[in-house]
DNA sequence: ATATAATGTTAGACTAATCTAATATATTAA
DNA sequence: TTAATATATTAGATTAGTCTAACATTATAT
C-alpha cells in the first residue's frame, strides 16, 4: 500500500483511464489540482513502483497492479457512501467528501463488516458497480431506467436500492426483475417517466425511482 | 485544524499529561516511537501556534487551544469505538487501531450523527468520559465495580453498555442505579466478585459485568 | 511546412517530518 | 562538589510532496 498522495493518484488515473484507456500528465494535474511538474515526478515514482507504464511525452497507463490498487481504493469509497446511507442515515449529497476520507482507512476488518451489513452490495444506488474483495468489478456502469429514450425496450435487471418502501413501491407497480418495458414517454418538466409493461398496462414512474432500476437495453426489436 | 502528526502529539501530550500535568520530550518520544530531536523540533511549532506553552527544559503543557484540540480528537476516538462495537458488531480488542483512522476524519456531520445514533453517551464502555461537542468532559475516569477495594461500599450511578440482554441481566440481579451496594468478596482466580445489597441480598457478577457498573464510592461510612 | 500553441520535462528551491552526531544542561551518586 | 548519568538542544542531512522558471517536444493551423 502506497501513501495517501499515491492513493489518490492511482484512484485518479483509474477513473481518467475508464474512458480513453490512457491519461495525461495535464490532465491529472488538472484533476488533482497540482501543477504539471508534480505529476511528472510522481509518475516516475509511481512507474518505478510498477504500478504505471509510462514512457515521456506518451500517456499513462496502470499496470495491472496498479489496477487492482485503483480498484482496492474505489471498493471502499463506494461501501463507505453506501454505508453511510442506508447504515447511518445521512443523505446522498453529503456523504462523498467523509467517503473520501473513508477510502483510506486501512483495516480490512471494516470493510468486510460494511460489506457483511449492506449484504455485499454489487452496485451503488447511482448503478455504479462496487468491485468485490478481490478486485472483480462489472465492466461498466449498469444502466438506468433514466439511460433510456422514448420507444427503446429493456429488461429489468436488477434494483440498486434494497430498502423496504422502495421493493413494496415496485411491487405496487408491478415491476419486477425479468420484466421487459418500453419507454412510452420522459417528461422534461418533472424527469417523469412513463413505461409500459408486456400486459400493456402503462406505470408512471419518478426520476429517483427510475433512477434505482437497472436494465438491459434490447437492441434488435 | 494541524496535520495528522500535529493531532497525534496534541493527544499524546494530553494523555500523558493526565496523570501528571507536565510532560516531558522524552516521554513523548517513547510513546509516539520518534527520537528526541524530532519532538522538539514540532514541540516548538507547536508553541508557535500556541497549543502548547514550552521552556526549554521545562515539560510541556497544553494551552487551551490545545486542551480543546486534543478533546476534540478524543471525542471523535471514543465516539468512534463505541460506533464499531454498538453499531457495526465488531469486538472491542479489535476497534482500537480502526479508531486510530477515524478519529483523524474531519467530518462534524459524520460525528454528529454517530452522537445521534449512540444517543450522545457520556462514557464509552470502559467508563471513559466521552467530551461533548463543547469539550466538556467529566473531570475523571468514572470508577467502576472493579475499582472497589472488599469491604468499600458505593452507590451505582451508571452502565457503561445499554444492550437489552446487559440491562436485562441487571435487572434479575435486582441491581439498579440508585441502589446502595458493599463489596463482600472480589476472586482472584476468575476475577469475579460478590456484593451485598441494601436487603442484604448477595450477588455475584462477573469481572465483564462489573466493569461496565459505575459508581460512586461512599467515603465516609 | 513552418510558426504558434499546447503539452511535457528538467533543474533547483521549499516545507514538513524525520534522522544521526555533536553539544549542552540537569540530576545523582560517590 | 565534582564526575557520571540522564535528559534536552542544536546542527545538518534525508525523503516526500510540492512549487516556479526555463527548456523541450508534439500538435495545429494557416
Amino acid at each position: 500500500m502506497g501513501s495517501l498522495t499515491e492513493e489518490n493518484y492511482i484512484k485518479s488515473i483509474y477513473s481518467l483511464s475508464q474512458a480513453t484507456g490512457e491519461v495525461f500528465v495535464s490532465e491529472l494535474a488538472r484533476k488533482l489540482e497540482v501543477k504539471l511538474p508534480t505529476v511528472n515526478s510522481m509518475i516516475k515514482k509511481l512507474a518505478s513502483k510498477k504500478m504505471v507504464a509510462y514512457a515521456p511525452y506518451q500517456g499513462i497507463k496502470l499496470t495491472e497492479k496498479g489496477k487492482r490498487e485503483a480498484l482496492g481504493i474505489i471498493r471502499k469509497h463506494r461501501l463507505a457512501e453506501l454505508f453511510l446511507v442506508k447504515v447511518m442515515g445521512l443523505g446522498w449529497e453529503e456523504v462523498h467528501d467523509i467517503a473520501e476520507q473513508l477510502e483510506h482507512v486501512n483495516s480490512p476488518r471494516f470493510y468486510a463488516r460494511i460489506d457483511e451489513l449492506l449484504n455485499y452490495p454489487g452496485f451503488d444506488p447511482h448503478g455504479e458497480p462496487i468491485p468485490d474483495s478481490n478486485g472483480k468489478i462489472q465492466l461498466q456502469k449498469r444502466t438506468s431506467l433514466n439511460d433510456l429514450a422514448e420507444g427503446e425496450t429493456a429488461i429489468i435487471t436488477a434494483v440498486a436500492e434494497d430498502e423496504k418502501s422502495f421493493l413494496d413501491h415496485l411491487n405496487a407497480k408491478s415491476l419486477q426483475i425479468g420484466n421487459r418495458i418500453t419507454i412510452v414517454k420522459k417528461e422534461l418538466f418533472d424527469c417523469s417517466i412513463t413505461l409500459q409493461l408486456k400486459s400493456k398496462k402503462e406505470v408512471m414512474l419518478t426520476h429517483q425511482v427510475a433512477e434505482r432500476i437497472l436494465v438491459d437495453k434490447l437492441n434488435g426489436k
